[in-house]
Formats: structure tokens, sequence, C-alpha cells
DNA sequence: CTGCATCCGATAGGATACTG
DNA sequence: CAGTATCCTATCGGATGCAG
């Protein structure tokens, strides 16, 4: 496979799909708290570590491996005496805060909306026994059928 | 809990982050592709396993549940011999194509850089002992440690 | 300090069989 | 047709221990 095969990348329901590509990295627990993190300015990965909180150092370097891997960070080893290690985003991670924005601000103008249905969703089926309602037209199922 | 703790909503780090959530969702296989589906007009359940063509049953109505929990789709039953049901996305629902476009310009618009600094990462290590680097300022790790 | 290796539990997700 | 239930595997991700 010399050549890229080309892979259209015009169909959305192959794994090639760039759209998918990117939802599987940034649909992991870790990646985008990490690119958050970076943005602010260059780090350690102690200082990232301690930023993050909460992630464990496995999960950690794999992140910033997969980050490093696809071009987003670089990785700058220092042999200094206790190692020193500075990761730093490039123009390609950078340009990946603008569309997270994006989702970022959906999110959070619509968190409330979402817990609402999730609350109605979650609720004791409400009594619908009262009104006549054998129109045969379509049953909307307010709530979940058992859980 | 009865009022919702507050949860302050404002750090990135917490998994109550509306973020977070939004992207646990997204994250998944198959949510993106069945909004996708959706988007075009209202579907069947059949109708949407073979349009996504790949997904088990298990995961599709999983997938749907939960687009439905979030209040992002309605599924509609209607009581016919055979059993019919429709999924349509609500205002919800639809607003998140949007989000979901701009990320998808980015994925497709950056692939291809991504995936050179994959190769280039996955490729052995170039011969770098030419040029005078011996500078003991850094030095960027340019492939894979090991693997 | 930074990171790799290993063990281990939790979960996502696929295949199959069965039901209203 | 549209699920539900069960089984089984692969992967995710945390904890711990060791190394350069």
């Amino acid at each position: 496979m010399p050549t890229t095969p080309v892979t259209p990348a015009a169909d959305p329901y192959s794994a090639a799909c760039p759209s998918r590509q990117l939802l599987d990295r940034i649909g992991d627990k870790w990646t985008v708290l990490v690119l958050g993190v970076l943005t602010q300015s260059p780090r350690r990965y102690g200082e990232i570590a301690r930023a993050v909180e909460g992630v464990s150092q496995k999960m950690l370097t794999q992140t910033l491996r997969h980050l490093e891997r696809d071009g987003m960070v670089v990785r700058t080893v220092h042999a200094t005496v206790p190692v020193r290690v500075d990761y730093e985003l490039t123009d390609l991670g950078r340009s990946l805060s603008g569309p997270l924005a994006v989702l970022e601000a959906w999110a959070v103008e619509h968190i409330d909306v979402i817990e609402q249905a999730r609350a109605a969703y979650d609720a004791p089926a409400p009594g619908e026994g009262s009104g006549g309602v054998g129109d045969g037209r379509g049953v909307r199922s307010g709530s979940r059928p058992s859980r």
C-alpha cells in the first residue's frame, strides 16, 4: 500500500471516516481535558497530572502519546538531572479548540433541558388513563419501558 | 439529593461538567451516526438499522433509548398488526447538528495532516545524527518510544 | 521526575436466541 | 417488526511496582 488507498471518506458509516476517528479520540475520558490544560500554555508532565487531577499516569501518558502521534502536541525531553518533559500544543492542536468550544457552548446551553428530559424519562409513568386516547394513531413512550 | 447539589459546573474536570456529559454521549460508537440518519427525516426502527449498517439491535436500541432519555428523539409506537415504531428528532436533537457539523468539518479538513503525523510517528526514527544538535536544550521525540 | 509493565475489575459492545 | 435477555469477548481504565 504505497500511495494511500484514497478511502472515499465520504461514507459516514465507515470506520475510516474522519468524523469517526475524531470522535473516537475526543470521546475518551481525558483527551479533551488534557487539551484544555495545554491550551493555556505549555506544561510539564507533572503539571498536567496535577491540573487534570483524577487521571492516572497510565492514562495521562497514553493520552499524551495519542495526541503526540496525531500531531496535536509536541513532546520535548530535557536531559537534566531530574528528567523534565514539556508538552506543547501544535497549530493543529490549537485549531481544534474552536470546534471544541462550539460543542462546549452547546452543552452548557442545553444541559438544563437535557436533565429535565432525563428526569421526566426516569419518573414513573404519569396517569394517562383518564382521557380517551384510543385513536390508534400512535403512542409516545413517555417513560422508560422497564429500566 | 432532592434539589440538585448545585455542582458548580464551571469546573471542567468534574464528571458533572456539561461538556463531559455531552462527550460521553457522542463519544460512543453509534450515537452520532444515528443522529445523522434521523437528521434527514423521521425513520422507523428497521430503517435506521439498515441505514447505519453494522449496528446490532442491542446497540441500536440502547442508543435510541439514550437519545430518547436525553430528549433528543421522540419515540412513537403504532399499535398496528406488525408493530411499527417511528423515531423523530426533537428541536433539541436538531440543534445539535450544527456543533456536530463544525466538528466534522474540522475532521475532514485536518484528517490528512493527522494521518501524516501518525505515519511519521509510527515510522522508524529518522537519522538525525547528522547536524549538530548537542545544545542540551531538549530533544523532540520524533517516533514512538517502543511501540 | 517521568514513564513503562503488570495485574485486575468495570464496562462497552457483538452474537445469538427468544417474545409480544 | 421491534425489541428483550443472556452470554461472551475486547477494551478501558485504575492501582501498584519498578526503572532510567
